[in-house]
DNA sequence: CACCAGGGTACCT
DNA sequence: AGGTACCATGGT
């Protein structure tokens, strides 16, 4: 199907669309000729950055595009939460090397799902994952006959109703009965994910990790990602590098020393600043 | 081919 | 509490 083409503008600054959508918080965008392809809810949307705006195209009816700005933050002010980290080397360099670098805010389903698949994958393959999984489970969407994506991310009620073995199929492996029982929890209305994001970051932590298989660093990504918890510190492989190479280059210190630390030094943004040296760590050679 | 990947868990000490 | 093997699969 092929609906109408649907197009606007939004105005903003310090904004790196490649970095922001291409960072490993989310897994739905690809890079085409003339921007980024992707898929935000039930629309197929791409972009593309020019000096002072976001260009985006939709083939769906778009409403009022507050679902857009929304999702891109665009109305955020960027200077004023890079201002409240701590003024380090580690952290200059960070912003030197990637100044526009955004936190999207994602859906929790989608955001949930996503990193539950991420656990001792690299970026690539969760991508692939995803993909595999949205072509077999999700909703058919209205796009262009070139279109790179075609359905929206499944429901948690329609992988509910899935089997373990049908989901190992699209390659998660071991994953796949920790998504299945998120996406039965979440349809049950045993996990309301709407309710979840009304707490404390505390509270909301601890109803995350009562799934199998969301432990802290899970529960931080969704935190920070879907929820905009922004004192949220999801710690991966590549961001305890960071903290042993950057922060504590000679030591080796225990694991309780280091939750203290990224719980009190990096601010109330603490998570903007550890995708600041997620993305850093990442991209030098 | 080893080694690693936006981890979590069970099971040791 | 701190360390470790294991889980499934594919990229580099």
């Amino acid at each position: 199907m092929n609906g109408g083409v649907f197009q606007t503008r939004l105005p903003v600054r310090d904004y790196d669309l490649a970095a922001t959508v291409d960072c490993g918080q989310a897994f739905r965008w690809r890079e085409t000729g003339s921007g980024w392809e992707g898929v935000i809810g039930a629309r197929w949307v791409r972009l593309s950055k020019d000096a002072d705006s976001i260009a985006a195209e939709t083939s769906a009816e778009p409403g009022d595009w507050r679902w857009l700005a929304d999702y891109l933050q665009a109305d955020l002010d960027l200077a004023a939460v890079l201002a409240t980290f701590p003024d380090d080397e580690p952290l200059r360099q960070s912003i030197a090397a990637c100044r526009g670098l955004r936190l999207l805010r994602q859906e929790p389903w989608e955001c949930l799902a996503s990193f539950i698949l991420s656990s001792t994958k690299q970026i690539v393959q969760i991508r692939q994952i995803v993909e595999l999984l949205c072509t077999r489970f999700g909703t058919p969407l209205e796009v262009p006959v070139d279109a790179r994506f075609a359905h929206a991310f499944p429901t948690a009620a329609r992988l509910a109703l899935a089997s373990e073995a049908d989901l190992r199929a699209c390659k998660m492996g071991f994953r796949a009965p920790n998504l299945l029982a998120a996406a039965r929890a979440v349809d049950s209305g045993q996990l309301d994910l709407a309710a979840v994001g009304q707490g404390t970051v505390d509270a909301a932590r601890e109803q995350l990790m009562q799934l199998p298989g969301v432990g802290p660093k899970i529960a931080n990504c969704v935190l920070l990602f879907a929820y905009g918890y922004q004192q949220a510190f999801p710690v991966d492989v590549w961001v305890m590098k960071a903290l042993r190479q950057l922060y504590f280059p000679k030591r080796r210190p225990k694991p309780e020393r280091l939750r203290r630390f990224v719980s009190s030094y990096f601010g109330p943004n603490a998570g903007y600043a550890q995708q600041y040296l997620f993305h850093y760590m990442r991209t030098r050679e």
